[in-house]
RNA sequence: GAUCUCGUAGCUCAGCUGGUAGAGCAAUACACUUUUAAUGUAUGGGCCCUGGGUUCGAAUCCCAGCGGGAUCACCA
């Protein structure tokens, strides 16, 4: 007997012992056949019409010597009508009576085989003529019921349950399912937009001995043969640089990348970021290609270019709306940034209230300034351009300003969503602003970059204007699902590890043969081992034992005491 | 890491200013051959997260821990 089953597991695992007794294998080996599903009966509905299904059996309703119930398959749900007559034509009524009535349960896959009608009430349901017994489930699903108004009781909702199983959340939340339904979609579409454009999809390294790209704490790992450490990719940028170095004329790659950083509901520690690269482009041209590739995902994914998202509408109908960054500042904070030295940028932050440290250099603080000032205020999709050089050391200097880069960020709700530049080519220029990189690190700059020669050689080799884009998935997904969380839009969001309950080590207590029915009741007063059992006292143990014998009527001769001597021994 | 908040039946949740637990659904049994949150009758089911403390008495109050959620910090 297993203590930790709940009455329904152990009525749940009774009943596949029955179906067994019937000559019904609860788990079946063979292929099950199927000549429709839920959404094709419905959208081609013929009376009569003989249909073979399979799903998992919910909310039963029987009746004496009918019943009704629903199968949920993959694309949706269809009613069950099963009665006796129908379904058991000759003598033996079992398997309607025992099986149907007794010993299936909410949540078990059956196939069914029947003909298409309508009810009274007017729903296409299936009249059952053969019935399957597919697998058994042994755990009970949460019951969650939609009434006639469509409100849903006793829904699922728990977070913690729901991201650490959720198989169960899919199969219980029907707008889950459909989330990540759309994800997918959203990924296709992104991936046809450049298929068709003739870019091509490319895999470049996870694990790497210099995490570049980015500036973000890595996962350390380590490789035995080679005896270096390594880390998990930060970003896939450089690697893809060197494939335009190679003569690309674009590639892309949906790169997962991951950051030992925080976890909250925007930030999970792995997650997924679209990068491209197209060659002979600037970042001009990489708008215009980002606002359409938008508006296309928007329309194949969704339908529509307008997007509901909390209480407000995104509109990604291309073209976005496209601001310098020293325009932004200068509309929320009336300040002009242009030609301002270090010190005049610190007192404008302080003035503002801004936590401007002697650590932060112009880049970083104007990069403040815009965070703090600027940035929740452009909910629909918005371009904001020509960043300080200090803060993007892989991209080109202005045509026009060299302290300025040609560079964008796609802010959309007040977030950024996607980050482009005229990538920097000039591998001289590289090297001096991995150097200024360095030096930032050195001053207690945290997110400086990493320098990575290898990648400055390919440079040097040559790499042809090329212009640059990443967007984040998890982040598109959540804009346009709806999800205000990272967790609600990835499958299996990281987690604190579950603390495993520590079962009975019943072993111990069999090996020192102590017969069963005393291990439970052992067990039932909280000694999980032998060892355990040891701290306590022989004369309590004794008088406790025959005290749980009492009380649950046990029919076995009371406990000697020398016999539990014998356990302590 | 800080603050706030939550942890009661398989699920969703009640349980007031302390008196050792309740509902609906699910389960079990019976009735019911077109129901749809099916219905009716009956039954079973709880280390009230863990460990301390206050108290004659703690699910309830206090402290600590564990786990979750929210906000902030961190995170281009």
């Amino acid at each position: 007997m297993n203590l930790n089953l709940s009455p329904e597991e152990i009525v749940r695992r009774e009943a596949l012992a029955k179906l067994r007794a019937l000559g019904i294998d609860p788990f079946p080996a063979e292929e099950f056949i199927t000549t429709s599903n839920a959404e094709e009966i419905k959208a081609n509905y013929e009376e009569g019409k003989q249909v073979i299904v399979a799903g998992r059996l919910m909310n039963q309703r029987i009746q004496g010597k009918a019943g009704f119930a629903d199968l949920f398959d993959s694309t949706g749900r269809i009613q069950l009508y099963v009665n006796q007559d129908a379904l058991c034509p000759g003598e033996d009524k079992s398997l309607y009576q025992d099986v149907v009535r007794h010993l299936l349960h909410y949540g078990d896959f059956v196939g069914v085989e029947g003909t298409l009608f309508t009810t009274k009430l007017g729903e296409i349901s299936i009249h059952v003529s053969g019935l399957k017994v597919l697998a058994k489930s042994l755990k009970p699903l949460p019951m969650v019921k939609t009434d006639a108004d469509g409100k849903v009781h006793d829904a699922f909702t728990d977070p913690e349950l729901r991201y650490r199983m959720r198989y169960v959340d899919l199969v219980v939340n029907p707008k889950v399912k459909d989330t990540f339904v759309k994800r997918t979609k959203i990924v296709n579409a992104m991936r046809n937009f450049f298929n068709d454009k003739g870019y091509l999809e490319v895999d470049t390294p996870v694990l790497q001995a210099i995490p570049g790209g980015a500036s973000a704490r890595p996962f350390i790992t380590h490789h035995n043969s080679l005896d270096i450490p390594m880390y998990l990719r930060i970003a896939n940028e450089l690697y893809l640089k060197r494939l335009i170095v190679g003569g690309f004329d674009g590639v892309y790659e949906f790169s997962r990348n991951f950051r030992n950083e925080g976890m909250d509901r925007t930030h999970n520690p792995e997650f997924t970021v679209m990068e491209i690269y197209v060659a002979y482009k600037d970042y001009n041209w990489m708008m215009n290609f980002t606002e359409q590739m938008l508006e296309h995902v928007a329309m194949e994914a969704l339908g529509k270019t307008e997007v509901q998202f909390g209480e407000k509408t995104l509109s990604f109908k291309a073209p976005f709306a496209r601001v310098t960054m020293t325009d932004a500042i200068k509309e929320y904070t009336g300040f002009d940034i242009t030609g301002k030295s270090e010190d005049e940028l610190r007192a404008k932050c302080l003035e503002l209230g801004l936590d401007a440290g002697e650590n932060l250099g112009k880049g970083k603080l104007i990069d403040t300034l815009f965070g703090e000032m600027c940035e929740k205020h452009y909910i629909q999709p918005t371009f904001i351009t020509d960043y300080p050089v200090e803060m993007s050391p892989l991209c080109k200097r202005h045509r026009e300003n060299p302290e300025l880069t040609e560079r964008f960020e796609l802010m959309v709700n007040g977030k950024e969503l996607a980050n482009a530049y005229s990538e920097l080519n000039d591998p001289i220029d590289q090297r001096e602003r991995f150097e200024e990189q360095a030096s930032l690190m050195e001053r207690g700059d945290d997110e400086a970059m990493f320098i990575d020669y290898d990648f400055l050689r390919s440079l040097e080799y040559g790499m042809p204007p090329t212009s640059g884009m990443g967007i984040g998935v998890d982040r598109l997904v959540m804009m346009m699902t709806n999800n205000e969380s990272i967790q609600e839009v990835l499958f299996f969001p990281q987690m604190r590890p579950e603390k495993k309950q520590e079962g009975p080590d019943v072993a111990s207590f069999e090996a020192k043969g102590i017969e069963a029915h005393w291990i439970d009741a052992i067990v039932s007063m909280g000694f999980l081992s032998l060892d355990k059992l040891k701290e306590t006292k022989p004369t309590a143990l004794h008088q406790n034992l025959n005290q749980y014998r009492k009380k649950n009527k046990l029919d076995v001769p009371a406990a000697q005491l020398e016999e539990i001597m014998m356990w302590f021994s």
